[in-house]
DNA sequence: CCTGCTTTGTTATATTATAACATTACAGAT
DNA sequence: ATCTGTAATGTTATAATATAACAAAGCAGG
């Protein structure tokens, strides 16, 4: 792959989602554990519950999902457990699809570039310095200070586009 | 101002806002007029109601507006006139707001990049070619091919960061 | 002045998100 | 082990954002 800062790449034809929820996980209880914030079932569930696919869920429906299991739920508490995966760097809102994404990377805290395909729905995640370091001298010509960015491009994956692109 | 790709700067002391949405109604008017698409007296007024500050607008406080007025409106009256002003580059969304801006330069259809200011609330667009092409590249090399795309960045204005900065 | 298409009106409802307060669970002190 | 305060979750209600579906009105071209 040509662009090394894919924090997650398109679904790929082989991949093993088993391995890849289990490892974000792990990856979240080391996070949490590090930061002495607390991975409650709940929260952990809902990880789980984001991570079910590669592409984005959606509030309700993680809400539909706990319902009939053994959390009874209501909408704070998915947004609940929503926002501190979020602050923990577990998640990530698409704010252009209301949807949510779990992040592979939570360790180190980042800026985040998603590709989203109209087509299969699926999202990649890049993390890419020089479009983040654009960005911020661009701003600062302009006496802007950054908190937070957002970069959110839609369009057709290789996948989709086939194999004759 | 270094950035000449400057689509709207930030609200500037001592501007004209009568002028400024004066210019953007009448830009509005010959793009419309040379698409052969209808700028109609609701769209209009919609489109107004956007421009009365530099601030996004919500939906829902056009609908208030519109009310009292001659339009006898509801929800899809607002979205479907935003649809069209949308459509035509006259207006864009903020994602990461659901809320609306005026575009000043709807003649060419263009992509922004929107800074957001926390503080006083104002919003700058910027289309910068330089931006624009890096991502290009970047998911170029992911086989990626992009419909749209959306740059928004939050933070704080050099007006409100103070003199000081 | 028809005719067909575009625009707007109208009613209802879907979707997304938060406020406010009650209850429970848990970590650290005693 | 028990207390105690804070953090987390439950619960009810409602706010905020957006669309579906169909009816009526307006408008451009024949």
């Amino acid at each position: 792959m040509a662009n090394p800062y894919i924090v997650m790449p398109f679904k790929e034809t082989g991949h093993s989602h088993q391995a890849c929820l289990k490892s974000a996980l792990l990856a979240a209880e080391k996070t949490c554990m590090s930061r002495g914030t607390r991975l409650t079932r709940l929260r952990r569930r809902v990880l789980e519950l984001v991570w079910s696919s590669h592409e984005p869920v959606k509030a309700y429906d993680i809400l539909d999902r706990l319902r009939g299991e053994e959390f009874c739920s209501a909408p704070p508490t998915v947004y609940r457990a929503l926002d501190f995966l979020q602050t923990e760097g577990l998640v990530h809102k698409i704010e252009s699809l209301n949807a949510y994404v779990g992040c592979a990377r939570p360790e180190h805290r980042h800026i985040s570039q998603f590709l989203i395909c109209r087509c299969c729905g699926s999202v990649a995640e890049m993390d890419d310095p020089e479009v983040r370091a654009m960005l911020s001298e661009k701003v600062k010509q302009l006496g802007f200070r950054i908190d937070h960015e957002m970069v959110e491009i839609k369009g057709i994956c290789a996948a989709c586009a086939g194999p004759a692109y």
